[in-house]
RNA sequence: GGGCCGUUAGUCUAGCUGGCUAGGACGUCGCCCUCACGCGGCGAAGAUCACCGGUUCAAAUCCGGUACGGCCCA
């Protein structure tokens, strides 16, 4: 056996095999074998937004452990990588690098900003990826700006709408006025922000009376459609049912009951306006008001707003409250702090608007969806519930259309003189129907030529939720279903409501069938402070910084080991360096087998004569070798890591080599074949820790390997060996009770030594040892040699009787006497 | 206001389908130049497992409540 160089550099051997697995394409999906079992992992394409940051790193880790682990137990593993490049983030990005708005420029040309921009972005996050040493089929990789990805996007729409999913309608929607766009519930944000509540006197029509309403969007008084009370509050309800004066634009409007009405906030009588919040909304559907749209799309006032029309929200606002007040009808104001909802981009308060949109009926699959949710496998399983209240908590179906440029194109025209709706046949797309004519001459319905395009484009969303079936090769591929519903779709906590839902809802109504059979959570990186990461902070750190430094086998057990699957985890500069050392010790203690392996051939277990202590650590690699199996198989990485770790530097380093090493050195006083034994247990069971910690830890196992064991094993990589299989006949548990008592013994006497200050090879001239009864006394007989070895004793005497002297901690039947050579001078 | 999750030594974290002296890491303290490793070894100290009540022969683990914290949503 070749030995191991003395010092370990990581960089290097990092960037060798990864570059030797990508030579040896050992990690591409192979649609030839039919023998394998496939198991797909639906990679969330990434936003393409700077360089990898820690989050991405604790994501990729866990789908690359998963796949090599995968791909270990036998299966064919598809791992693929694409890149989810639309939408407004890159929009913004780019208006603001180059002080532009985006309709101040051709379309093309903005795109092709987007475009460019996009594409730093990517190269910056690949780079990470790759030096994270992940296990991706790269000739997989797709970005969804291309058009061969538009074309499944369109085809996608194209088939949902014959199959009655997708609609356009006037509906209220979500509209963030600075980006000037529909947005979606997913995308709006709540923050807490300072307002003010302004009481207001609404005269009751035909009497001097008047009412006191309080609202904190004065400006919305123009498009007031009604006042509503609490039909059980006392005082209001005889007004139910009158008629109401809406002040400054001398309107009537009724007074109506509303149960949601809350008799303690304000005043207990408040306006409902079109509309100045989702409140609004739900009250003017459900009692069928009347409809005055007071905002335009630059969230500006309309013609709508009279003599306030072409002011800005806030200007109006100030314009209104003066009014009032001059007209005597302000009563008074409250500061309040209040939620509103913002554009999770730009940040601007989101306003409502109706406009004419893209829908699709997501609302009728919440059963679905919840079925589905329950049905497939969750890691941890309590996340299953965000999904599920998110999907019964939506009031509206999904907004599928944007107002902006950089994203794929709705596949739709317009008639020019009869306005039918030209759908874009299967075979057209991709197709920019803004650019490009239907593929037809005449109008089906009116016979007219002439076609407008859409001009709006399709949520980003709309992209990247049909990627379980995209990885599998639809449309393209007839066997596509091999890879289909994907086994295994990784997530994080924050983006369950939408990567996971509308994966769920798409697929749902596109193929009748689940996305995904399982869902990987992972939670939130959070800074060594505990609070969330954020430049903002200060507690930032960069992933490609932390890979240069520590490595990526050292960063990936702090992935793997730093908390419990599904829980936020601190990145934690201590962990990471505990996973350095680890390595360290793994490279040393490998680098001493592998010189006491010099002259090893393999054997066969019955070949050579085990001792106690080796059998007690095979009985122990078998264990440990269930413990962590069964935690991979259910994605508990920490728990898998964390048994292999301690077994590999406690029970291995620590107990084993220490005790063996007597034997190992000197076969002339302990015999050839014990020595052979020990040898033969460090070969085993050092092969099976580099086994186990290699979804881990990819990089050095396979240094270590390819040393040491591939011109015996066979196999071109570790990552193509067969993950060992627990054998319960190598379970001993009386010999592992009899190794347990030969190193606690070892330990106690050490412990005396310690305690004296005696150095550890402290020579004892004769140990006596009263072990109590006779099971005791033969198993301290059959590990005389290793303990005799290690605790340097020339002398050991066992005897099955009880005595005095020092007891063994954990065995206090067991006591020993020892004398000392060092001892014995001094005196 | 609703939902979910959490509260374990100075710090972080595991265990929570109930059962030995609650595991690990960092940090702290003491000792040891033992021929793989001082990025090491051998040891030590440090936790009434948030609080109250219940179920049980037995609870960190199950149930109910309280307090505090986090995330998501309204």
């Amino acid at each position: 056996m070749q030995p191991l160089p003395k010092e370990y550099n990581f960089a290097e051997i990092e960037r060798r095999w990864q570059q030797k697995w990508e030579e040896m394409g050992i990690f591409r999906y192979d649609w030839n074998d039919t023998n394998r079992v496939s198991f797909s992992i639906d990679t969330p394409p990434p936003y393409p937004s700077g360089e990898l940051h820690m989050g991405n790193v604790l994501n990729w880790t866990y789908f690359d452990m998963v796949a090599r682990y995968k791909r270990l137990r036998g299966f064919n593993v598809l791992f693929p990588q694409g890149w989810d490049c639309h939408g407004l983030g890159i929009e913004i990005q780019v208006e603001k690098a180059n002080n532009i708005r985006k309709r101040d420029l051709p379309p093309d040309q903005f795109r092709g900003m987007c475009m460019a921009l996009v594409e730093k972005y990517i190269a910056m996050m690949k780079e990470g990826i790759l030096k994270l040493g992940c296990s991706i089929d790269w000739t997989t990789e797709y970005k969804t700006m291309d058009p061969d990805y538009w074309r499944r996007t369109q085809l996608s729409f194209i088939l949902l709408h014959q199959k009655g999913y997708m609609y356009q309608g006037t509906h209220p929607v979500n509209w963030c006025p600075h980006d000037e766009t529909a947005i979606a519930d997913a995308e709006v944000d709540y923050v807490k922000r300072d307002g003010i509540l302004n009481y207001i006197r609404f005269p009751l029509e035909g009497t001097d009376e008047h009412l006191l309403i309080a609202t904190s969007r004065p400006e919305f008084i123009p498009a007031c459609v009604a006042v509503e009370v609490n039909p059980s509050d006392e005082r209001f309800n005889k007004y139910i049912g009158k008629k109401i004066v809406v002040p400054l634009v001398n309107r009537t409007v009724t007074i109506i009951p509303e149960e949601s009405v809350d008799p303690e906030f304000g005043t207990g009588v408040v306006q409902i306006c079109t509309y100045g919040d989702k409140e609004d909304v739900k009250t003017v559907m459900k009692h069928k008001l009347p409809v005055i749209m007071l905002l335009s799309e630059n969230g500006r006032i309309n013609e709508n707003g009279g003599k306030y029309h072409g002011l800005t929200v806030n200007q109006a606002r100030a314009a209104i409250v003066q009014d009032l007040t001059e007209a005597g009808l302000l009563d008074h104001t409250e500061k309040i702090q209040h939620e509103v909802g913002v554009c999770d981009r730009c940040k601007a308060h989101v306003e409502i608007l109706e406009r004419k949109q893209w829908f699709m009926k997501t609302r009728d699959l919440t059963e679905a969806v919840e079925k589905n949710a329950n049905e497939v496998v969750w890691y941890p399983d309590y996340m299953k519930n965000r999904l599920i209240d998110w999907a019964r908590s939506l009031d509206w179906d999904w907004v599928i259309s944007r107002q902006r440029l950089f994203a794929t194109p709705i596949p739709v025209w317009y008639c020019k003189s009869c306005g039918e709706l030209i759908l874009a046949k299967p075979e057209w797309v991709p197709i920019d129907p803004k650019l490009e004519r239907p593929k037809i001459d005449r109008c089906p319905k009116c016979g007219g030529s002439e076609f407008t395009g859409e001009t709006d484009v399709f949520d980003t969303w709309m992209d990247s939720s049909i990627t379980c079936a995209v990885h599998a090769g639809w449309p393209d591929r007839a066997d596509w279903k091999r890879l289909f519903p994907a086994d295994v779709h990784p997530s994080g906590t924050d983006i369950i409501r939408t990567w996971a839902y509308y994966l769920m809802v798409r697929h749902l109504a596109l193929f009748d069938e689940t996305a995904y059979k399982s869902v990987l959570i992972n939670g939130m990186v959070l800074g060594q402070d505990g609070r969330k990461m954020s430049k903002s902070l200060k507690n930032y750190v960069a992933a490609p910084e932390a890979l240069n430094k520590y490595g990526s086998d050292a960063i990936r057990q702090w992935a793997a080991g730093g908390g419990a699957t599904g829980s936020d985890i601190p990145y934690r500069v201590q962990d990471v360096e505990y996973g350095r050392r680890f390595l360290v010790k793994l490279w040393n203690v490998s680098g001493f087998c592998s010189k006491l392996l010099a002259d090893y051939t393999p054997v066969e277990a019955d070949s050579v004569e085990l001792q106690p202590l080796d059998r007690w650590l095979l009985s122990k690699t078998e264990k440990v070798t269930q413990k962590v199996t069964d935690a991979f198989e259910k994605c508990q990485f920490n728990i898998a890591v964390e048994e292999i770790r301690n077994f590999t530097w406690h029970v291995f380093c620590d107990a084993y080599v220490e005790a063996a090493k007597d034997r190992l050195y000197r076969p002339e006083v302990h015999g050839q074949n014990k020595r052979a034994a020990a040898q033969y247990t460090l070969y085993a069971v050092l092969y099976r820790v580099l086994q186990m910690l290699s979804p881990v830890v990819p990089h050095l196992t396979e240094e270590i390997y390819q040393t040491m064991y591939a011109p015996d094993k066979g196999y071109p990589s570790l990552q193509q060996a067969p993950w060992p299989v627990f054998n319960e006949a190598l379970v001993d548990e009386p010999t592992e009770k009899h190794g347990d008592l030969i190193v606690e013994f070892i330990g106690e006497v050490r412990r005396e030594k310690a305690e004296n200050r005696m150095s550890l090879n402290t020579p004892i001239k004769t140990l006596k040892v009263y072990a109590g009864d006779h099971s005791a006394a033969e198993a301290l007989e059959d590990g005389k040699a290793d303990i005799a070895g290690t605790l340097k004793a020339e002398t050991v005497e066992i005897l099955p009787e009880e005595g005095s002297g020092r007891p063994v901690a954990q065995f206090p039947t067991v006591h020993f006497v020892a004398e000392y050579q060092v001892a014995a001078k001094t005196s």
